[in-house]
DNA sequence: TTATTTACTTTAGGTGCTAAAATAAATAAA
DNA sequence: TTTATTTATTTTAGCACCTAAAGTAAATAA
């Protein structure tokens, strides 16, 4: 009898289990119980489970012994192979393809070079698959199954209708994509706006995990925003939260490439720091003008750090709309700590008096609050490391109960 | 042995059994169930347990005999007299006190003109003290406990240490008050904001239930905001989050009550509209020019509906400043709904045109979205009703446990 | 060798749930 | 007026968990 289980604590702990070897790497079953205040005998339970059903593994003692006396640990740890999943990363004219195995380590990674802006929704598609199913012919060797697909794109996605609403990559929009995916390949498809996948990888840090309401601000050739709250991404209503770039900082200001004026992004924004510069002084040339390069802008930002008068005041008008644009998301969402991020922190230096000034003549000390503001380093890589996370999190419970039908039966 | 719970299934269900009682009145068993997912044979022995504790009771059978075949249906209900809340709303030059029974009925209700503004902070302490002190002598008779104390106030307040940061209706600040009152009256004391007392009344209407992510607006002296996030109020890391009204609309602008420059309230409040009046025309006098009250408000309001152009215009400003915050509040919220009311609301008609103007000339379709924006008939005694619900949800485990312990020994 | 310490496993017992059976209390039908 | 049917509630039996305590294993220290 009672075959509907409304108790889901076995289910709850078993997952607990995997996700604190995922965080911690092998620990041993006391340890186990410990972290996540289940009793040993539970754990001797749980783990007897996943050993049979292979998604852990027993580890071979360590070769020089142990420090104490008593019984050693025995430690258990993921078994790698038991699952893999792929993150996808859409930016301009760029896709990555990374691999990771159970245990959240990465296996594989690939660049290519595409021109996202002239493919039509079909074209992503087809492209998709075809770059997916190379990665399952060459690269998915020895995994058990492929759990699930985690899709990073810039711009307003739907993870609940998997569609991509608006990205800066596409000339398309409202393009439904997870299904398709799903279809083919028969796994879950996590569809993620970028800027969510970098603040779960930044969430998990050392240095941050006591901040549970976190902002994380990425410029770059636009502006994102992740906005974790307790911990979670928030998405809003339609998955359009957290478009920073597109508050506003000057009513009738200027012009920003979504087609209104004043946003953030049309002063902080690569492209509007370009521009900006384009009608002060002699750029580098080359490339598109409205999409600057990376070199491009690091001779820009060299420029003001040089002590340049007009790019230091392009920079500094930059800094206070960033700075107005952080005192109206302090006010309304009071977060613990607000991390600046993107590959446009390279000029964060430039802009970073007149930010923390806009925001002091923003805000009265209440309502500032004790939000720590702080850049972070930026590493291309790390939106496909959260991409990962999010997708092997996400999948946990199908990877258990896969494993629990193939040895029932 | 095992007694250590770490299954919290039973507490659970009977708190949902509780809340649901609370939420639709008498309910049948079979039907506590089926709204719980929960057996009936566990709703048998749930509410055995409650009827034995006196949280609630039988409902004697309904004269005109019920519809249809079958043994007919027993209703049972909460026992109104098994705990009382009181929730307290401090506001400008006002106290107002209402008592709560178990089931949430209001059952007294009063008003006081208190100078607040000329209190110290040891002042209001001694206030409430004696307030609440005649309450508890005079209309909580028959009741088995009282349960809890809500302090709803306008302004920052942190509910987790239990102090007001800063309100408009007090001069001094940073004043612990929730530890004072538990002390004095061995109870639960929440301290709330004011607008989040109000969101949660709104939020459980039913025209708007099926608004998860929901923005309430209050105009009035001020403009407050209230944030529900999956129906709960979201706080922030100091309870300094949804301040709205001090979000930006222009730098440099119109100077505010905050001591600041630019913002919302700065122009749609009505300390803000009744000083842009005050420059062009003639005003009713009498009172504190720096807090009109509501017949001068009433007054200027007709003005500009009347159609004198230049109230027209002040109005139209502030509508447009209106537009701008919430146009940065769906940006960064993107909620289901904003909900806009206060007795500032009074006004809406003459600021709707140029807010929705505003909010279209902000954003793009996309960021836009499919967030309603309504305007909402604005009742003063909306706040302690929110207040009380807010107090017994918060103190349904406490009374519950007592209970319990009055029974076992 | 023996005692001690620590890790892991087994055993015994408790909580809480559900499905099914039993009971209760009404109306509809014969 | 009796009997069948319908619906609500309670009782019973059994399962899935978990934990504490006892038992076993595997090391070091004495």
């Amino acid at each position: 009898m009672a075959l509907t289980s409304t108790d889901t604590s076995r289910y709850d702990n078993t997952l607990a289990v995997i996700r604190t070897l995922r965080d911690q790497g092998p620990v041993a079953r006391v340890d186990l119980g410990a972290l996540n205040s289940i009793s040993s005998a539970t754990v001797t339970s749980i783990s007897a489970e996943l050993l049979q059903q292979g998604l852990i593994k027993e580890r071979p003692p360590e070769t020089p012994r142990p420090t104490g006396r008593g019984r050693p640990k025995t430690l258990v740890e993921l078994n790698p192979q038991a699952a893999c999943v792929i993150c996808i990363k859409l930016s301009i004219n760029e896709i990555q393809l990374v691999v990771g195995d159970f245990s959240g380590q990465v296996r594989h990674s690939e660049h290519h070079a595409v021109p996202t802006l002239t493919l039509s929704a079909d074209d992503l598609e087809t492209l998709l698959k075809e770059k997916i199913s190379a990665i399952c012919a060459q690269q998915l060797k020895g995994f058990q199954r492929l759990a699930g697909i985690c899709l990073a794109v810039q711009g307003v996605v739907s993870s609940q209708s998997g569609s991509i609403i608006w990205s800066p990559a596409l000339s398309f929009r409202n393009a439904p994509i997870s299904a398709q995916l799903a279809d083919r390949f028969h796994c879950s498809v996590l569809l993620e706006n970028d800027a969510n996948c970098i603040a779960s990888v930044l969430a998990a840090q050392p240095a941050y995990v006591d901040c549970p309401n976190l902002v994380v601000i990425m410029l770059g050739y636009g502006i994102g925003m992740s906005v974790l709250i307790n911990g979670v991404p928030y998405l809003g209503a339609n998955g359009s939260a957290a478009e920073f770039g597109h508050s506003k900082y000057q009513p009738d200001g200027a012009l920003c490439a979504c087609g209104k004026r004043g946003c953030i992004e049309a002063y902080a924004s690569d492209y509007a720091l370009y521009r900006a510069a384009a009608d002060h002084i002699a750029l580098p040339s080359g490339g598109d003008s409205a999409h600057p390069s990376e070199l491009q802008m690091q001779a820009l930002t060299q420029q003001a750090l040089n002590g340049d008068p007009a790019m230091q005041r392009i920079y500094a008008e930059a800094g206070r709309a960033l700075g107005y644009g952080i005192a109206n998301t302090l006010a309304l969402f009071n977060p613990d700590l607000v991390l600046i991020t993107g590959s446009g922190v390279r000029g964060f230096d430039a802009m970073q008096a007149t930010m923390h000034h806009a925001i002091d003549e923003a805000l009265v000390a209440e309502l500032r609050g004790t939000t720590r503001i702080e850049s972070c380093a930026w590493d291309r890589d790390m939106t496909c490391m959260g991409g990962i996370a999010m997708a092997l999190h996400a999948t946990d419970g199908e990877t258990l109960s896969e494993s629990q039908a193939s040895f029932v039966s």
